[in-house]
Order: structure tokens, then C-alpha cells, then sequence
DNA sequence: TTGCACCCTG
DNA sequence: CAGGGTGCAA
């Protein structure tokens, strides 16, 4: 069975059959994986199997799904045009060290393909593992129908026939349960496959979930909402209430608040215990050790005076660290804290049922030939990403069902679209080298980014603070000397034994791992003289005296070394 | 009018 | 560090 994960398959295999949704294979994938590698499957569950199976063929030969998404990936597409056209009228209007970006689309389509390398070669780790767990523990369900799960289109006419051939063995099986009974009656055979489907899908996650908790996962409320079997999603994104929840206020002005605020208080209702402080942007990222040494404190960031645009970062899971930490130590390794997201839907939000598992499939089809798709994850992504995070989850537990959750988890958001503590930890390094970035130099230097216009404010915020503690502190010095009664500017010098050294040593480089440049004590020397002769002439009377100051200051950067570039720096 | 950088504040 | 206010330049 594994080698029919879409998600184990190269990547072709995986575009090409796109007549499909590919949440919907993922979802049958995972239905199958989930009720059939472990343990023999009892007859309602092979059942329920088979009439999945026979719907992804049904929906498999409607064109429909396929040209809604068609049209909706070139309208994105033409989104992104406009907002890239806009994004580089502002630039021209950049101050004079913004230089011009030329790389561009050529830039993110390297990035991509580097993350996909990667990712193929962590799931081909992940598929021959698999295989080994499987062949041991499972040895007479191996090889069996599963193989036929996976979706083969082949001549139309083949399909033609096996459509009419398992619609009507569908309905047949449909109507020989009472509880679907209903379904018989709507008017289209295929949204009722589709109901029946995302049921059974809602259900195995559910199973899914169910398992994760009974093994040692800890899983709050919210993070299994979107597995509640309560609600019963199409596959086309639409949704309905199948049944009430009696935890969650549904009043139409709570589901007319924005998501993230919406999600925040239901968040605060079910563990109240989580949020006690304001909440930084910076996403936490994982403690993995030993990939990492970051302090596993895992701050949940709700946010609660989030507005939805800036709902963008997501997640803190990062270059396969999770995957990579599975193959490497096993599934019994303990993992620490995973980071946690802002889950920003509930399952009062009607439309919002089928988005995680959208996401997936539009995020894992990030690859070089589809960067339509990766606009269109772009957009959901922001929002939707953040139910597959599961707050402070210990991975102790040895499912292999645990582990593919997980590398889907990961292969979703593999692509950074939050600023972790690393990248703070990053930017602080370079501001030895430059104080005054261009975006394009972010850009460059944050690779493993996805940029938009609030990650790029944000960074550029960042720099924004460290110039004004810098400042701070060369006129501090400055006025310091003055009132010393050091008289020569000469006498004025920043070595690494100085205290000035040392208090700017202690915020941009707290742990004291990373070896300053020489060139930053000498920018910082100049930094303090003009102070210093600025201070004596009385120049500071004028309200913009710093502006000359820095005006010099500016000109001094240097370049950031090219290890920098690398993500994995850190 | 818009975007940016700085300043101030929490 | 982030949000809001302000002034400046394009």
C-alpha cells in the first residue's frame, strides 16, 4: 500500500492526476492507510472503503471540479501579477540603498524546487521505512486491494465504463444502509458520494485522532476539530452541519467576526490556561533536538488584536525538522514540545470544514510547474494552515500512522511563512554587517521565507529596532564620554573590551556563539565619534539632529557573508 | 496620496 | 519587539 501514498509518489505521478481533487486523494489515502495497515479490516470498514474507492472514480471522470479549479488558479494567478507589478512600482521609489529586484519569479522557482528535493528525499525515507514496519508487522495485507486505491486514469472509455460500473454498485450499497438512507433522495447521485466520502474521511481522521490521543498525543479540543465527525464536508470545499455542538456559542455575530478573532475566544474558552501574556509575531519554532537549541518555551500565538492580513505566518515547522527527527531517532524518541499554531477556524465556521485538508493538497503541489497552485496556497494557506498545527503535541508514541500525520504535517508547511526565533536570531547576526537592509537583501538572506508585504514590514521593523537600540546606545556613550570630560574624539575607541561593545554584544548576540566583525567595531567607533562631535557642537537643539548622523551611518554597511543565505544557518 | 523611517510608548 | 503617531519625500 504505501507506494500508492500520493505523497510517496514522485511528483509527476502525483500532478498528472489532478482530475481529482488532491485533498480528496490524500484523504482516501489516509482513509486506507488508517483502516487497513495494522490490523484485519472488519467488513462495514471494507465496505466503507470500497464505496470510497468507487467515488474517487466517479468524481475522477466529472470535469467540473477540474475546471472550477482551473479558472480559479488563473484568476489568482492574475492576482499575483498585479500585486507583484505593484510590489516593484514601490521599489523603484525605494530610498537610494533599496536596489532594483531582478530575480524574482526565477529566485522562488530554485527556492521550490530545492524544498521539493528535499522533501522527495525525506518521503523516500519515510516510504522505505514504511515498507520495512509494514512487511513485518503486516505481512498477508501487504500488496493486496490497497494497490487498487490509488486513482488510475486510463482511456476514457475505460473509465466510462468503470463509472457507471461502481456508481451503480455505490448506490447499491448506499441504499443498503439505513443510515444514508436520506442521501437517496438528493436529486445528484455525486453529492451524496461526495457527503458519504467526506464522512468517511471525517471519520477516519477521527480514528486517526482517536489514536493519536490513546497513544500519548495530547490534543486539545481545537485541534481535533477539523476531524469532528459532526460535520460532514463536500468535497468541493462546501460544507454542512450535520449535527449540533454543544460547547461552541453560534450566535450570528460570532460568526460574523473575523476568523482569527473568532478563533482566539473559542481557543480561550476550551484552555484559558494557554494565554496569559500579549503575544509576539514571531512564531515559535520547534525544539527538536538535537537539530536545534532553542529553548523548547512554546508560547501559543493567539493573536488577539490579529487582523486577518496579517494572519500570514504559519507555522514554525521548518525544513523537515520533524521528518527528519522520525527517520533519524525513530517514532519513540521523545520529541519535546512541537510549536504551536494560532488555529484560526472552529467548527462553527460552516465553510471552513474541508480547508485544512485543502491546504495540504495545494501546498504539496508547490513545485516548480505549479507556482499557480502556490498562489492559491498563498491565499487559504495564510488562514488555513494553522488547524494542522497541533499545540504542544509529544510525539512518545511508535505509530507509523502518527509518523505519516506528522510528515504531511511537515511536507505541508514546508514553506516558511512566519518569522521564527531563528530568523530574529538570523536578522540580529547580519545587523553586524548591515544596518540598513534592502528588502532585496532580505529577501536573499531569508530564503526560506515566504515574503509577503507583512513578513517584509515586519522584517524591516525588525532592523527598525535594532538601528533604534543602536542609536540609543552610541548617544548614551556619546553623552557618557562628554560628561567623563573626554575631550579628544580620539580617545573615544569600541573594542570587544568595551562596555559599549559589550551591551550591544548582549542584544544582538545573546548566546555569544557568532564571532562579531571587526568592521562593526569600527562602524560603531564612527557611529559614537559623530555623536560625540555632534553632542559637542549642540547640534542635538535641532529635533532632527540624528539625521545626518545617520545618513553616514547608512553608507557604512557591508555585505552580509553568503553563509547567511543559507536557511539552515542557524 | 502613499510608503517609509523615525519617535514614542507599552 | 510591535503598534500607533508623525513628518518627509516621491
Amino acid at each position: 500500500y504505501p507506494l500508492c501514498c500520493p505523497l510517496l509518489q514522485p511528483r509527476d505521478e502525483i500532478t498528472q492526476n489532478n482530475a481529482l481533487p488532491y485533498c480528496v486523494r490524500l484523504r482516501i489515502h489516509f482513509f486506507s492507510l488508517f483502516s487497513s495497515s495494522r490490523h484485519p479490516v472488519p467488513d462495514h470498514l471494507q465496505a466503507k472503503r470500497a464505496r470510497v474507492e468507487n467515488i474517487i472514480r466517479v468524481m475522477a471522470g466529472s470535469p467540473n471540479s477540474r475546471q472550477h479549479g482551473d479558472s480559479e488558479r488563473s484568476d489568482t494567478d492574475a492576482r499575483e501579477a498585479r500585486e507583484a507589478y505593484r510590489e516593484n512600482k514601490r521599489k523603484q521609489r525605494l530610498p537610494q540603498h533599496q536596489e532594483h529586484s531582478a530575480a524574482g519569479p526565477d529566485e522562488e522557482c530554485h527556492k521550490l524546487k530545492e524544498q521539493l528535493h528535499s522533501m522527495q528525499r525525506l518521503l523516500r525515507q519515510l516510504q522505505e521505512k514504511f515498507l520495512q514496519v509494514y512487511n513485518q508487522e503486516d505481512p498477508e495485507h501487504n500488496g493486496g486491494d490497497e494497490a487498487e486505491v490509488a486513482v488510475d486514469v486510463s482511456t476514457e472509455d475505460e473509465l466510462d465504463r468503470k463509472n457507471s460500473r461502481v456508481t451503480a454498485e455505490c448506490g447499491d450499497r448506499m441504499k443498503a444502509q439505513s443510515n444514508v438512507s436520506h442521501q437517496r433522495e438528493s436529486p445528484n447521485l455525486q453529492e451524496a458520494l461526495k457527503k458519504e466520502l467526506s464522512r468517511a474521511v471525517n471519520d477516519c481522521v477521527d480514528r486517526v485522532f482517536k489514536k493519536v490521543s490513546s497513544t500519548g498525543l495530547d490534543l486539545s479540543p481545537q485541534q481535533r476539530m477539523c476531524s469532528s465527525p459532526e460535520v460532514s464536508a463536500g468535497a468541493d470545499g462546501k460544507s454542512q452541519r450535520a449535527g449540533s455542538t454543544q460547547e461552541q456559542p453560534q450566535d450570528q455575530e460570532a460568526a460574523a467576526k473575523p476568523r482569527s478573532l473568532e478563533y482566539y475566544e473559542s481557543s480561550k474558552a476550551h484552555s484559558p490556561q494557554d494565554q496569559t501574556e500579549a503575544l509576539s509575531l514571531v512564531v515559535r519554532k520547534p525544539a527538536v533536538a538535537p537539530l536545534s537549541s532553542v529553548t523548547p518555551t512554546v508560547k501559543r500565538p493567539y493573536p488577539v488584536h490579529q487582523t486577518p492580513f496579517q494572519f500570514n505566518y504559519s507555522t514554525p515547522l521548518h525544513d523537515s525538522q520533524i521528518l527528519e527527527h522520525l527517520l533519524k531517532y525513530g517514532p519513540h524518541s521523545n520529541f519535546g514540545v512541537l510549536p504551536c499554531m494560532p488555529p484560526s477556524m472552529d467548527r462553527t465556521s460552516p465553510d471552513s470544514v474541508d480547508l485544512p485538508w485543502d491546504t495540504i493538497a495545494m501546498r504539496s503541489k508547490v513545485t516548480p510547474g505549479h507556482l499557480g497552485h502556490h498562489a492559491r496556497a498563498s491565499a487559504l494557506g495564510a488562514v488555513t494552515v494553522d488547524n494542522l498545527c497541533l499545540p504542544h503535541v509529544k510525539i512518545e508514541c511508535g505509530e507509523l500512522q502518527v509518523l505519516f500525520f506528522f510528515c504531511c504535517l511537515n511536507f505541508n508547511v514546508n514553506i516558511q511563512e512566519g518569522l521564527t526565533p531563528s530568523h530574529l536570531k538570523k536578522a540580529k547576526l547580519m545587523f553586524f554587517y548591515t544596518r540598513y537592509p534592502s528588502s532585496n537583501v532580505l529577501k536573499t538572506f531569508f530564503p526560506d521565507v515566504k515574503f509577503n508585504r507583512c513578513i517584509t514590514s515586519q522584517l524591516i521593523k525588525w532592523f527598525s529596532n535594532f538601528r533604534e537600540f543602536y542609536y540609543i546606545q552610541m548617544e548614551k556613550f556619546a553623552r557618557q564620554a562628554i560628561v567623563d570630560g573626554i575631550s579628544d574624539v580620539k580617545d573615544m575607541t569600541v573594542s570587544r573590551d568595551s562596555e559599549l561593545f559589550r551591551a550591544l554584544n548582549m542584544h544582538y548576540n545573546k548566546a555569544n556563539d557568532f564571532h562579531v566583525p571587526d568592521r562593526f567595531l569600527e562602524v560603531s567607533e564612527v557611529t559614537l565619534h559623530e555623536f560625540y562631535t555632534a553632542i559637542s557642537a549642540a547640534k542635538d537643539s535641532d529635533p532632527s539632529w540624528k539625521k545626518a548622523i545617520y545618513k553616514v551611518i547608512c553608507k557604512l554597511d557591508s555585505d552580509v557573508p553568503e553563509e547567511f543565505k543559507t536557511s539552515s544557518y542557524l
